[in-house]
DNA sequence: GCCAACGTTGGC
DNA sequence: GCCAACGTTGGC
C-alpha cells in the first residue's frame, strides 16, 4: 500500500516535539477517542509518516514530522489504575484501547501556525480544520508535499 | 433509542 | 478563563 500521511496532536506542556527530538522513539499512548482509536488500529501502517501539531498552547501548529515505526498494539496505560488513562473496563484479553510508537524524523526551522493552515486556499481544507478536536487526523498526498515544499520551513 | 446533563478538547 | 463543538453517560 502507498505510504500515508497523519497528523498527530500532543500539548507541548505534556510533550513536545523536542521531548520527541530526545527520546527518538515513543509510544504514542493515551488516546481515548473511539474515532482517533480506530485511525491507529486500523489505518496507521509502519512506515507511514505524521506531522507533529502541538494543540492547547500559545502558538499552535505544525513543528515537524516523526514515522510510524509500530503498528497498534495495546495501550499499557489502559490497565495502570495511576494512570489518568487507566479504564477499569479494560482487561488484557478485551483491551478497547490501542498505540502505535513513534520516531522522530525533524522538526521544522519554524511552527507553520495553525493561523496561516486557516488563511491558506488548500490547507483549510485539512481534515484537522474539519474535524477540530480529533487528535489524529488523515493528511492528504497533496497537503504533505505543499507543507514540504513551503519555503523556509524545513 | 432519545435526550439532558455533564465532561473534554482546544482555539482565542 | 471563556466558550463552542463535540463526545459520553445514564435515566427514562
Amino acid at each position: 500500500m502507498a505510504k500515508q500521511y497523519w497528523l498527530m496532536k500532543s500539548e507541548p506542556d505534556t510533550f513536545s516535539i523536542d521531548s520527541l527530538q530526545k527520546m527518538k522513539r515513543v509510544p504514542w499512548d493515551g488516546i481515548r477517542n473511539y474515532r482517533a482509536r480506530n485511525i491507529l488500529r486500523d489505518e496507521m501502517k509502519r512506515g507511514d509518516e505524521a506531522f507533529f501539531y502541538h494543540s492547547s498552547c500559545p502558538e499552535p501548529g505544525i513543528v515537524g514530522i516523526m514515522e510510524i515505526v509500530k503498528e497498534a498494539s495495546p495501550d499499557p496505560l489502559q490497565f495502570d489504575s495511576k494512570s489518568p488513562y487507566f479504564d477499569p473496563k479494560a482487561s488484557p484479553s478485551k483491551a478497547p484501547w490501542v498505540c502505535v510508537e513513534v520516531a522522530f524524523k525533524r522538526k521544522a526551522k519554524s511552527i507553520l501556525p495553525l493561523s496561516f493552515i486557516k488563511a491558506d486556499s488548500l490547507l483549510k481544507k485539512m481534515a484537522l480544520i474539519r474535524w477540530n478536536r480529533l487528535s489524529v487526523t488523515p493528511v492528504s498526498a497533496e497537503e504533505w508535499k505543499y507543507i514540504l515544499a513551503m519555503k523556509g520551513l524545513w
